[in-house]
DNA sequence: TTGTACGCGTTATCAC
DNA sequence: GTGATAACGCGTACAA
């Protein structure tokens, strides 16, 4: 290992005091134009590589931001973490990022974890079992912004930044009845979840405002894994009045569910109609194509690089951009044709 | 902000001096347990937290590790990633992820960036038109364990994580020919990358053990972006003899392919036959579903988490797991169908 | 078994 | 403008 070359070692060399030396890497006001450049000239010449370590110790501040999401191995999440990684590495920052696995348990420790290493920042979406909020309080307390993405909980001082998912699910909810559909099933994820809750919340006023009942047969909670597909079947196929359409919490699990009525001779979107969530690339390219919403995933991601780099930079507009909502958007494909 | 509790404030409350706290801290044998406890206790009760920055300048070694993919938005990656996290997570190292979205002087730079924010080991996917690699020879200089994974380049004493992409690309292409293809194209990505290189002989290799003819119309070279399917169809349709089998070299491009391919009214795997790679999701969703290559990605980063963690805690089997070759699978499904 | 004292590399606060 | 000198908080030889 070649031996690290540091600000002593430059101002040694140059005869000036490490303070000095110090000063003309920083481009300090107080140095003159000719001490700047001969150090920073041998600087170059020796190979003088500043020391992180040393920064932050002295600054308290890592020059990272801590990420917590549900998995790493899903295309809505990841596309959310290019949008951030994106914005985060042009501000000059490093992504710490982990996952809690859908784990509470694990969210705690990645939080904790995250808190000792000395992000600067913390970006979370949170895990389908989180009910207590505890793990953040370091956050708050010490005045780390802390903000929520996609899977939020309003806690003070926190900025949250979603779409509206009340408004989506109503929307995509009145589609399936503006296309004929008297009898429809809101296949969900776990209501404690923002996502999830909001978009039953649009489905049950979609229904209420056309006239249409609903009874605990039309909804159904999963963990919308690949597992969880034939219990959505034998809840389908298990209904005295039959199902017409189908509100899917995501693009996924909306396609596995295509797959499996297509199996079953059931016709999409004549029998049944289906709507997902997300507009991942999979709802374009299976047979018949997913209707859904745009979830503007990239842009959510950016949009939360840069508030937590302006919170960061300037510590301004803290409480303005406590939420910020994304626009989202109907798509409407084969699966709802009527 | 709280005031932070130091080991000196610990030492001072305690009546010892802070060498003595520190170690009692870090278990260290020299001392008395009681002393521990005493320290753990009153440790626990002031809400001590270790800084992290300040044992990192010690010992000059961040706990981190960097890792540079191309796209992180790609279903396949981020399944890597999930398992590289994994093991790292439960071996106490935080991850730094960043993109070098396919560029070569974007990775330069993150290489840098992760280099001098003090990474102590690095995890490489190359870029597509990455054709030099000077900027990883910092850390070859420096002895940081560097490991590349999936598209990969043989530097000295760098481990290399992969899967016999030629072998593979052998059998996926005999299986074509076992079904009875005998026009073939290879829809290829950049071949500076072993992955598609190293396919491209196998698929040669199987033409010629087949006695089937190769010319250049039987390879096409594509970014396997969305927009460069109509170019791929336009060079299907283009041939005076027309293809029967296509191996492409991903599931993603596979499926744009498919939904293109019926849309011209090509029957699959009728007229033609196609068959994918990496075992995505998507494969199984689509209509029909497409064979493809199973590629472990979670297994690869598992086990690039490993070896990465195994070099960090020991720096041992540098030399005899030079290179780790995982097991793929032919997995048949419609697509390839007599 | 414990204390002392210095090193890690940089930034910041005084002086001059 | 520049130079000392003290943090920053922890680890660790060396001494006792």
């Amino acid at each position: 290992m070649d031996k690290r070359i540091t600000i002593y070692d430059l101002a040694k060399t140059l005869g000036v005091s490490a303070g000095t030396v110090s000063r003309s890497l920083n481009d300090h006001p107080s140095i003159s134009r000719k001490t700047k450049e001969r150090v920073i000239s041998i600087a170059n010449e020796l190979g003088y590589k500043t020391n992180k370590f040393a920064v932050n110790l002295s600054k308290q501040k890592s020059n990272t931001i801590g990420v917590i999401v549900p998995k790493l191995n899903s295309i809505f999440m990841s596309t959310v973490l290019a949008g951030i990684e994106k914005m985060a590495n042009e501000a000059g920052y490093n992504l710490i990022i982990s996952q809690s696995l859908e784990s509470m348990e694990k969210e705690k420790i990645n939080a904790k974890t995250l808190y000792d290493s000395g992000v600067d920042a913390l970006l979370v979406s949170l895990a389908y079992d989180t009910t207590d909020f505890d793990h953040f309080a370091y956050y708050i307390r010490n005045k780390i912004p802390l903000i929520f993405i996609d899977r939020v909980h309003n806690l003070p001082n926190c900025s949250t930044i979603i779409i509206d998912n009340k408004l989506a699910g109503f929307e995509a909810t009145e589609h399936l009845i503006n296309q004929g559909c008297k009898n429809l099933l809101y296949i969900s994820g776990d209501l404690r979840r923002n996502v999830y809750s909001e978009r039953f919340k649009g489905f049950k006023e979609a229904l209420a405002k056309h006239g249409l009942p609903f009874d605990n047969a039309n909804y159904l909670e999963s963990d919308l894994s690949p597992n969880s597909v034939k219990h959505a079947m034998a809840h389908i196929k298990d209904t005295h009045v039959p199902f017409d359409g189908l509100f899917v919490a995501n693009d996924t699990f909306a396609a596995l569910c295509l797959k499996e009525l297509k199996k079953e001779n059931i016709k999409i979107p004549e029998d049944i109609k289906v709507i997902g969530f997300n507009n991942d690339p999979i709802s374009d390219l299976v047979t018949p194509t997913l209707s859904t919403i745009h979830y503007p995933g990239y842009e959510l991601g950016v949009l939360a690089g840069q508030s937590v780099i302006s919170h960061l930079n300037g510590g301004i507009n803290l409480q303005p951009t406590n939420a910020i909502t994304l626009r989202h958007s109907l798509i409407i494909r084969e699966s709802t044709l009527k």
